[in-house]
DNA sequence: CGCGAGCTTGATGCCGATCAATGCATGTGG
DNA sequence: CCACATGCATTGATCGGCATCAAGCTCGCG
């Protein structure tokens, strides 16, 4: 997690060859605003960084019938709260979500942010309700997943529960690798370990490597990585200053990626 | 997570009526290494806390022919290293364990301390090998699940199946609750909500709410709480100064736990 | 009995929080 | 088109919580 090989890594294994079929997916469908129409698992050119990871033509096609309809999500709105009902799971198709738990005391973490092809909503199997907000950070549509009838299929289909679980599993190895950096990181290494994290991500959906456009504020990335929104602008210019970057409000060039990731593994406190 | 109302009281509400079952059991088998022989999760007491939550008597005696094997764990032990070969689930039976990861750099943080009950491993779904450490802090058992045999049993029962999930699923609630209180929590807090959540989930196994021994070392507790051994001594101090604990070592009896739970929600930063 | 692992406690220093002011971009209405 | 408001980002000055370094202390165990 957070490394140079880590889930993230494993999905651009997976993609192997076909990772011009990504290129694709920047299109950006602004304010399409109609909900629910058919969409095919078997024709998505996410289908392999997506829930259907590695199923074959039949189970494919029984997945189709399974997510048939599609949620537009305009940016700011939520596509779920904590303490909502749960029923189904949300596969990115595109845009950029943020998932967030607050305490009573209104405090609040953002627990991790989400782009094409991850999975939203798996808290809220445990209690049958949500147990945080995702929020869409830029306008966003994503595939609803009911989730009874995945479960369902998936006692149908060994590939399909097993893919289902790696990817509940995957969520696991994820959230300790942020407890590692929460517990034992700086402040450098821990936004250099987020900026890598989130290139690779892109880099894996056939975006520049080098390149990118944040799609949250300082305040969210200092949320999520245990950071007042001050100390990220400040480590944000010193990367720029020590020529690891190049930062223009929320538009990062990464110039130095082997600094950044020195600066991860190196100096352990 | 964390808080009163938590997986852990989800625990206790299922619980419902059969605390009493619980009661038995403090006897701990002190060093009993005979590996692998007979045991039944239909006359396990640990079946109201552990997999078999919810189900009926046919599917429990299919678990019973799957969860064939007890191993035992010496104190110091490991269970799994980061790396093994994911092959089974384990249960927890009698003891106490803590997971940890680490990085390159041989930083390392623990994850989760694990009592009777508890699964471990769920993490070596993801990619087939185990991504943490998984140490006995004292001599325990453990029940070995061997988790194809349990996704091919999942897809037959769907009570099971559906359980599963929510153990994965409570798991990562879990993880953003830990990643709440390390995000934004000062120390106290860190501790207070530790304790907390350790005594009740021993209540929830039929141990007394306000005295326990600590299994962990002030170095593992800090370590899961992002602290330093010294603060979080020094925080034991201040706690027993104000009259909310009594602490003799590992020995804690918490005095005011209503002071406690006070220190995780009010006084926010 | 004496060793050592683990715990406590003190003194000091640093990283990141906090407080506060300014800058910059976008958007809105006159 | 400009004036102004608003939200976000940057930067500086100061402060405080926790880490760090450094002794002692406690208790279990060979």
């Amino acid at each position: 997690m957070f490394r140079t090989r880590d889930s993230s890594d494993d999905i651009a294994q997976e993609l192997a060859g076909s990772r011009a079929i990504m290129r694709a997916m920047s299109e950006s469908p602004n304010r399409v605003r109609c909900d629910t129409f058919k969409v095919a698992c078997s024709s998505c050119n996410l289908r392999e960084l997506c829930l259907p990871v590695g199923l074959g033509r039949p189970d494919l096609e029984r997945l189709d019938a399974l997510v048939a309809t599609r949620r537009t999500v305009g940016r700011g709105d939520t596509l779920f709260r904590s303490g909502d009902p749960f029923q189904s799971l949300y596969a990115v198709r595109t845009g950029f979500f943020k998932t967030c738990v607050s305490s009573e005391d209104g405090r609040d973490q953002v627990t991790g942010f989400q782009m094409a092809g991850e999975l939203l909503g798996l808290d809220g199997i445990s209690a049958d309700r949500h147990t945080c907000d995702a929020v869409a950070l830029e306008d966003s549509q994503v595939c609803v997943i009911p989730y009874s009838q995945l479960e369902d299929l998936s006692r149908e289909f060994t590939d399909l529960q097993h893919q289902f679980h790696k990817i509940m599993s995957r969520e696991i190895v994820r959230d300790h690798g942020v407890m590692l950096l929460l517990g034992s990181m700086r402040a450098e290494e821990r936004l250099a370990a987020f900026l890598l994290n989130l290139t690779q991500r892109l880099q894996a959906r056939g975006f520049s490597a080098s390149s990118l456009i944040l799609r949250m504020t300082r305040e969210e990335i200092g949320s999520y990585l245990g950071l007042k929104l001050e100390t990220v602008s400040r480590t944000f210019s010193k990367f720029q200053d020590e020529g690891l970057l190049e930062v223009k409000q929320r538009q990062i060039r990464i110039i130095d990626q082997a600094g950044l990731q020195q600066l991860v593994n190196g100096t352990p406190s």
